[in-house]
Formats: structure tokens, C-alpha cells, sequence
DNA sequence: GCCAACGTTGGC
DNA sequence: GCCAACGTTGGC
């Protein structure tokens, strides 16, 4: 049973271009319980991921991408030159989870105020006050709407 | 740059 | 286990 998911990632941090260039990437440095535990236990090879910018203007989907690589050890968690190093973590008890994504399929960029005024997307996660996650679920009512006003049929 | 909404830390 | 202080995220 495929899932469905979303990951924010900022416009000049790993934007959705550089995942196109690369062909897959490890999503590291999640520092978050919450988007540690869905990456680490809940995300399934083959999995759909609503690849988001956030810091931009106006925030925005960029893409969808797909699970290629469950759950391992974030290993930038126990280089002590990485930024996301915590003293914590080491590769016999990873603290830090990461899975590895690879895209899909670009879709028309659907911006946060748009997505706000669709009544058919109203009670996603993304679009409740305060949501921070920076991995989150998706319910599948709304990964169709996203996929319908991209104009994209089948995965 | 501001600030609301969280999440984490640490004293008690 | 509570909660104040602090730090971060991320829209605006």
C-alpha cells in the first residue's frame, strides 16, 4: 500500500533542480523526533513525496518524488565536521534517521496561497496554523488534488 | 525583520 | 513531572 508524503526543503538549500541533477539524495539532517520517527518507521520504498520549497516566495510544491532507499542511520550524525553532528549518535546506534529519494515527476509549481484557497485541500496537515514538520503525511484525498491541478494522470 | 507556534533544555 | 527560558522554523 503505497503512502503518501511530503518533504520541505528550502529554495536555496536543496531545491527541487539539484534533486532532478543528482538522480537521488539522502535526506539528512532531519533533527526532529517527530520527522525522525516517520522516515524511520513509516516510509516505504515506493512511497510518493511531495517534494516542497519552503522559504521562498510564495512557498510552494515543486515536484513529486519517490522512497528508492528506506530507513538507515544518518551518518552526518556522528561526523563531528557536519553540522547536524550530535555527540549522541553513532553508526552502532544511529539517533537520526534518513531514507533516500529520487524524483519523479516535476509538477506546476502550486503555491501556498493557492493551495489555502482550495476548499478541496482544506484540512491538510501542511495547511493547519503553526505546521512545522518538515516531514509530514499526506492523505491520499489530497496527494489527488495536488497530482489533478498539476494536470498529472498516472503515476 | 517580525513573530507565532512549536520543540528542547534544565532547574526545581 | 512541571514549566520558564531559550532556540528554531518558516510564513508573512
Amino acid at each position: 500500500m503505497v503512502k503518501y508524503w511530503l518533504m520541505k526543503s528550502e529554495l536555496d538549500g536543496y531545491p527541487w533542480n539539484q534533486l532532478v541533477t543528482d538522480g537521488s539524495t539522502h535526506w539528512d539532517g532531519v533533527r526532529n523526533y517527530q520527522a525522525r520517527n516517520i522516515m524511520r518507521d513509516e516510509m516505504k520504498l515506493g512511497d510518493l513525496v511531495l517534494f516542497y520549497h519552503s522559504n521562498c516566495k510564495p512557498p510552494h510544491i515543486a515536484g513529486i518524488a519517490k522512497v528508492c532507499k528506506e530507513s538507515y542511520g544518518d551518518f552526518t550524525s556522528w561526523d563531528s565536521n557536519s553540522k547536524y553532528y550530535d555527540e549522541k549518535s553513532n553508526p552502532e546506534e544511529p539517533r537520526w534517521f534518513m531514507v533516500d529519494i529520487e524524483p519523479i515527476i516535476k509538477t506546476r509549481e502550486i503555491g501556498l496561497p493557492e493551495m489555502r484557497e482550495n476548499p478541496m485541500l482544506e484540512g491538510m496537515p501542511l495547511l493547519r496554523k503553526g505546521s512545522r514538520l518538515s516531514v509530514q503525511p499526506v492523505p491520499e484525498k489530497y496527494f489527488k488534488v495536488i497530482c489533478n491541478l498539476s494536470g498529472i494522470k498516472n503515476l
